[in-house]
DNA sequence: AATAGCACTATACTTTTGTATAGTGGAAAA
DNA sequence: TTTTCCACTATACAAAAGTATAGTGCTATT
């Protein structure tokens, strides 16, 4: 299935796939979103976790980019009521489900790699 | 074919893939390029034109966004020495190729939003 | 009792991104 | 010859995104 198939495809109904592309993308635009995601695709973990997989990242970002990402509906924040509590992040279905995204962005990357070593 | 099929696969290649997802999301990132490939999937367009397809971009940004584009190597500048000179700008193979990348978002949009609404 | 780890928050700052507004230089149309 | 169109550029500014550094409240360990 497809949802650009050919121009007139654009042309009948632009408005909602304009909104659901938008959305995707700012589900994975900014420094951090797509390095949170890819942590969280090898399972759930914890904040200090998360933030020693990014090395560079401050835990004011980390914090802010999953509640964004918490917010968007593509990691759950899961709450253990142990002693202490612990907190664990993973991504949801839909956050799997990014992973068809990412492996179409990658295919083009590398291809256009190719194309433009090429010239 | 895909690129992440299992853990595996992303712990084998990460550099390469991340650097590939990296520069896919910088092209399509920011306010107006996603637009801007839009309007030119309908075909080579002069920069007026363009601009009166998007309303509210300033020529300032368009001026910015058609340069970073062709940077990236998806919009190619065509020149035409005529008598006045005609400008035009139209998208690359690579540009074009996008589509399936715009492709999966779309539907990444709308899954998520179905499920998002049924909760 | 002092220290360390967890999961953050607060404040101030810098950098990047985008906006507003005006102007340029050439050609062509009125 | 004045005005208009085209394809931009220049300058200044505002807003958003990201960084640096320190600190909080809790529990657990030494």
């Amino acid at each position: 299935m497809s949802y650009i198939s050919n121009i007139e495809d654009i042309k009948k109904c632009p408005t909602e796939f304009a909104l659901a592309l938008r959305d995707t993308l700012n589900v994975l635009s900014g420094k951090w979103k797509l390095n949170v995601i890819g942590v969280l695709f090898f399972g759930k973990k914890r904040f200090t976790e998360i933030e020693k997989g990014l090395e560079e990242i401050t835990p004011r970002m980390l914090s802010k980019e999953l509640k964004e990402l918490e917010l968007n509906g593509v990691v759950n924040r899961i709450v253990t009521a142990s002693r202490p509590v612990v907190i664990e992040y993973e991504l949801t279905e839909s956050g799997y489900e990014l992973k068809k995204v990412l492996d179409e962005m990658i295919g083009w990357g590398i291809l256009h790699r190719e194309k433009i070593f090429k010239k």
